[in-house]
This record gives C-alpha cells, sequence and structure tokens, in this order.
DNA sequence: TGAAAACCCTGAAGTTACTTTAAGGTCAAG
DNA sequence: CTTGACCTTAAAGTAACTTCAGGGTTTTCA
C-alpha cells in the first residue's frame, strides 16, 4: 500500500515534466530515490510530497533559492522555523507587490505612448518611433532587484 | 562639433554598462562603429540616437525581438511602419496588462498563505510551511506565455 | 620620462529555471 | 521479436545581460 512511481508518473502528478524532476534532484532540492534494477528512479510519498511542496512555492514565484531556505526551515527542528518562513514569506510577499506597482507604472508609460500616434496623423512621423527615440519613456527605471520583467519564454 | 564618442562616455549617457552596447552589437541591434588606431569603438550621434531608442524600450520592459521589430519599422520606409509599431506596442500592452493580473492574484494567495499562521499558533506546526506540502497554494498556475516571473538578478 | 591609473579590447563562462536535443537502454504488448 | 511507451545520461539552448580572465592603450602627474 505504498506503491513507488516512476518519474512519468510523478510528473503527472505534479503538473510537470519528468525533466524538471531531474532537474531539481540535480539541484539538490528533491534527494535522488532508490532505482529499479533497470536504473529507473523509484519515489516514495515522502518524495511526492517534498515535489508538491517545490512545485506550491513556484506556483508562487518564489525562487529555488527561496524554496531551498523554505526546505530547511521545513527540514530543521520546530525551533524558530515558524518565524523564519513568516519572515521569507514577507519578503517575497514585498518583492511581488513592488513588481506589481512597476508593471503598473510601465502600463500607463505605454499607453500614454500609444496614444502619441494616431492612425490619422502626420504623414512622415510616427509618434511612437519618434517617442521611443526621444527620452519620451522616462529612462532610468531600474528595475527592482530580485524581480523579474514582463516577458517569459 | 560631432565630438565621437568612446564606449565609456556612451555608456554613461545611455545609463548602462559598456559590456551591455558590445552585446547590442554582437545581437545586431546597434551598428558596428568606426575604430580609432588603437581599436577603440567611436559611436556618432546616430548611435547615440538608436541606443537611446533601444534603453527606452528595455525600459518599457519590451523584449530583444519587440526591439529588433521596431528598428526594422523605424528603419523601412514610412509605408506601414506606423500601424506596424502601433500593433507591436498594443501587443505588449496586453502583455503587461495579464502580467499584473496574474501578479495580483498571486499576492493574494501569498497573502492568504501568510494568514495561515500567526506567531502565537500551536507550537508543533508551522501553517505556513503545512500550507505549502498540502496544496493549499493554489496548483497550475501556468505562467502566461511570453510573461516573465517576480525576480530578477 | 616613466609608471600608475583609467580606459579599452576579446572570448568565454555564469546567471535562472528550466526545456530541448541527441543517443541510447528497458519493458510490456501484439 | 519487434514496435512503442517509457526511462537513462550529458550537453546545449533560452533571455538579457554580467562577470571573468588576460591583455592592450591612453592619460595623468610626479
Amino acid at each position: 500500500m505504498e506503491p513507488r512511481l516512476r518519474i512519468g508518473e510523478l510528473a503527472r502528478r505534479a503538473q510537470c515534466q519528468a525533466e524538471t524532476i531531474r532537474f531539481y534532484e540535480r539541484e539538490g532540492l528533491l534527494p535522488a530515490p532508490e532505482r529499479t534494477g533497470g536504473n529507473y528512479r523509484l519515489y516514495a510519498r515522502e518524495h511526492v510530497e517534498r515535489l508538491a511542496f517545490i512545485r506550491n512555492c513556484r506556483a508562487l514565484d518564489m525562487t529555488l533559492d527561496e524554496i531551498r531556505q523554505l526546505l530547511q526551515f521545513r527540514d530543521d527542528l520546530p525551533r524558530n522555523r515558524c518565524a523564519a518562513a513568516h519572515a521569507l514569506l514577507d519578503e517575497h510577499v514585498a518583492h511581488v507587490a513592488a513588481r506589481i506597482a512597476e508593471l503598473q507604472k510601465l502600463e500607463l508609460q505605454l499607453k500614454a505612448l500609444r496614444s502619441q500616434c494616431q492612425p490619422t496623423r502626420t504623414k512622415r512621423a510616427c509618434g511612437i518611433l519618434d517617442g521611443l527615440t526621444h527620452g519620451d519613456a522616462p529612462g532610468a527605471r531600474r528595475p527592482a532587484a530580485h524581480v523579474r520583467g514582463t516577458h517569459r519564454s
């Protein structure tokens, strides 16, 4: 009554790819499981839970480093781990809030830029292209450390 | 009266690093400038403007691919470039808006998770750590294509 | 004049969190 | 006994740079 899973089944349950699981193993987030005679990985309940933890954290956009720390707290004595988890989460919430504020500013800037060129405008110039050449887009939006941008592969 | 700049001075004006400028050259965003006898790059006004354009676009969180397209529009005949720029910008605005919505959902989830563990709680368990283990954080927040997350180096 | 400081050069590797590719072994079914 | 689904590894690719290693050039100022 504790059926061990192969990587594909584990991947299905965790909603990720088998490669991602191997990657977590290489990164030390997930311990190496036993192997079958044919060298297949065999995962037990503990792995399933730990992977769920990791994927939940990733769904909350934490970095692997943040997750590594949380896992440490979880593995440690119950002593101060609650306070530590609290602090890490607070920090992460702050990152997310900061990034939202940044993007909202960005949205305004983009809409302003867009309005600089209506389809019916002077013949030669495009207000958008010109706006981007001359500093109409306010310079120096240094991205907050630890906060990624708008795009993803 | 057209003083050519060396890379360091150009970098200072554009608020970026010299390495970034060389990188844009390798990427084909910025044409290779002339060189001095000592093999130093010498930039003219056209480069200054083009780099400003690029940095403004980056400040608006566009990808280098988007910027490459905008530069094409700019270099092309004035024919349809305005409409093209319009379309690209609209798409980009949509990306940003989508990312904002995602992050706002995330913020709510994080705050809910945080509230699961108050400093004064049962001794053994941490509500946050437990919440992350069991799917309290809603699964399957597949990040929208073309939209990066919360963190940056 | 001479040497240190400031500036520039190239090419390669590192960053994040994976994904993709290549080349191949294992296992159940038909 | 072979086809197909599944698994293995190592290496390279992604975005937009940054950092590093190792070395030239130019300027400054003692």
